[in-house]
DNA sequence: AATATATGTAAGCATTTACTTACGCAAATT
DNA sequence: AATTTGCGTAAGTAAATGCTTACATATATT
């Protein structure tokens, strides 16, 4: 942690462990020793990783008396979803399944041509 | 680079110099010359990004002659596009645009009432 | 008031990372 | 055959990373 470093959303999702970590509070808030209970490491360690969560912006501190509860705020992961979703035409399960969905509902819409193109030129 | 290390996805894209490589090759294989006279840094030095994308199978190299042919393989990225999409519901950009995009079909196809519920636990 | 709890932070440390320069080698060119 | 080109790799280095233990501090509990 040392000094001072690049902060972004692609390094922070890089450390499995802030990974999990972000899993864990991202559909509610915990405190930091109730995070440190999931992990073996110690628990400044933990406050490192909150810390750097924080720095780039997708975690927030609220502290309530000697407590400080950590909430996920994701947003940055659009820029991540952003950057790989270029690529998405390179592998295929994501595209088959946005694909057999948008069968179904073209089954239920024998009017609608139009989503046909639609979905060969998603991207 | 020393010895051995982890090597997954999301640290091979940490790296912003690996992320513009991608981008430079995700459509046209280039040989490890070419790459790097896009880049202030050293021959090596792309060599060995080179290196690490191919050990976590984001790049294939094909030798033809003394040239060697960088091709993307970007399968892997869905690990990395899987991850995020859990956490759609946490920002507004995409869903709202697929969002719009399934209202625009619902209006084509008054009979279908699933594809309601599918746009709101979409994820 | 004394103690316990929840936390941040500093210092130290081993390891990893991202580079560099120097060199070696095979394939192409002359 | 000699040289040039395209590349890998080793060794060295500064900085970053991920952890630890030790300590400080504020808020609760007793």
């Amino acid at each position: 942690m040392s000094i001072e470093a690049r902060r972004d959303v692609f390094q922070a999702i890089a450390d499995p462990t802030r990974r999990q970590i972000i899993n864990l509070i991202a559909h509610k808030s915990m405190n930091l020793n109730a995070i440190a209970d999931n992990f073996q490491i110690s628990r400044p360690a933990i406050s490192q990783h909150i810390k750097i969560l924080t720095e780039c912006g997708m975690v927030v501190v609220r502290q309530e008396g000697r407590e400080r509860f950590c909430e996920a705020k994701l947003d940055g992961l659009s820029e991540v979803s952003n950057w790989v979703d270029q690529y998405k035409q390179f592998w295929n399960e994501k595209l088959d399944s946005l694909g057999s969905y948008l069968v179904k509902i073209q089954a239920n819409n024998p009017l609608n041509e139009e989503s046909n193109t639609n979905q060969s030129n998603n991207q």
